[in-house]
DNA sequence: GCAAAAGTGTTTACGCTACACCCATGA
DNA sequence: TCATGGGTGTAGCGTAAACACTTTTGC
């Protein structure tokens, strides 16, 4: 078997729920995932994944983490995961990269300086990608849908103190679909994953009662349900 | 930021439920992982999953059939899946090398060929293991678990055709804890997991009688039950 | 008939969805 | 007082665990 020169590159696929720039959608916050533009060939104006090669002396996540920090303020960045692996030998032109893609997330309110060359870019209406960055933003958004169900990973997305409508309001954008916020209040308390702050928010702009506050209980990853069935007995 | 050789290996799992060969445990069947001992340094003696490096134009799935081709008959081998990376940049000695885990299923029954050096042992009982091959078997097996909970990766591990307390002992060595046969009938039916072929076995050594003989539906992986919570609408 | 093993029925419990209704506030 | 949005109560549905009971076989 012959061996040649294997780069490895990590990419992270940055996720925040965001209120659209344009006043095209209808105001409701929708998931953005965090793109900059190549100004060079290969894929020259295509959008592209945060990331770059491996240094020698540093784990797939502490290079992450430092390539990250080029683009955003890693303060703001809640939670960061490894996904997957993507490694078609013939991926990207050049020599042969094995790409790891990561899962990042950014909380709500949060509105970090960016680099002219990059910025948000509504899940829902992706500009054209570089080599396979589109599939990756696709499987993390899938992850991300599947984790909210039975993890606490919502407090990576959510501001510190919310009001449940907008919890509610984070959860569908990043699900895409609509979520009752009554139901979504109960399964989250029912497990412990947010409680009550005992303040309440000032009411809108248009009256209504004032909603009470609630933070997650925990700000590191926590796996919450894990069972969907088969359950060891008990 | 320095760029040194990066080597990519890919390591597989491989489990089987076996009834173990010594007589200690009272011939139930257990979790079993395939295993061969390494007669160089470094970690001479000590028990390593088999893998390899990554050649130049194979992808990640196709180095690792490859390589364990020559450890089982890949005929054997009802399910390989990617699973995580480990990247430590000295988890092995010698030159960087970044290894991706498979998790690799052969069914029940089958006993394929095994080259000297190479044997299966029972997860519970781990002999000393080369690297970091132990985390990597205790995270493989945590993820069947789950697995096994939510899609219908049981086809991986059992027989063609078998009776439900077949089925329930080879869950119950892959989970580690008791499992009703009665509901785990049901659930698998309700899921279209399972279905009966009509047919039944003859009864046991001892009378009894004779079980209704089921098969897996599907012998493709398949998510079954999606939703822990937080279901779409519908 | 009797023991052994397989399969069924039934009860209980739990979690999620949906929706009607009640409450608190600003104008 | 009314419109607006937040919060509560509750009924219904679906799924799973537990376990007693019935069925079918070999001896």
């Amino acid at each position: 078997m012959a061996h040649i020169i294997t780069e490895h590159e990590v990419l992270a696929v940055v996720f925040q729920v965001r209120v659209p720039a344009s006043a095209d959608t209808d105001g409701k916050p929708a998931l953005h995932v965090l793109l900059w533009q190549r100004a060079l060939d290969p894929e020259r104006g295509r959008w592209s994944l945060p990331g770059g090669r491996l240094g020698a002396d540093e784990d797939l996540t502490s290079s992450v983490r430092r390539q990250l920090a080029e683009k955003v303020d890693l303060r703001e960045l809640a939670h960061l995961e490894q996904l997957a692996v993507f490694s078609d030998p013939i991926r990207v032109p050049g020599p042969r990269t094995i790409a790891s893609s990561f899962l990042g997330l950014v909380p709500s309110p949060a509105t970090p300086e960016l680099p002219s060359d990059t910025c948000w870019h509504a899940v829902s209406d992706l500009p054209p990608m570089a080599f396979d960055h589109g599939p990756m933003v696709e499987h993390a958004r899938i992850r991300l849908g599947a984790k909210l169900s039975y993890t606490n990973i919502g407090f990576a997305l959510a501001p510190d103190e919310f009001a449940l409508s907008t919890l509610r309001d984070i959860y569908s954008a990043a699900l895409g679909h609509h979520v009752d916020a009554t139901n979504l209040q109960r399964v989250l308390e029912r497990r412990n994953v947010i409680t009550r702050t005992g303040t309440t928010a000032r009411s809108g702009r248009s009256g209504g009662r004032p909603a009470a506050l609630y933070r997650f209980a925990d700000s590191r990853y926590r796996v919450t349900d894990e069972f969907a069935a088969l359950r060891p007995p008990g």
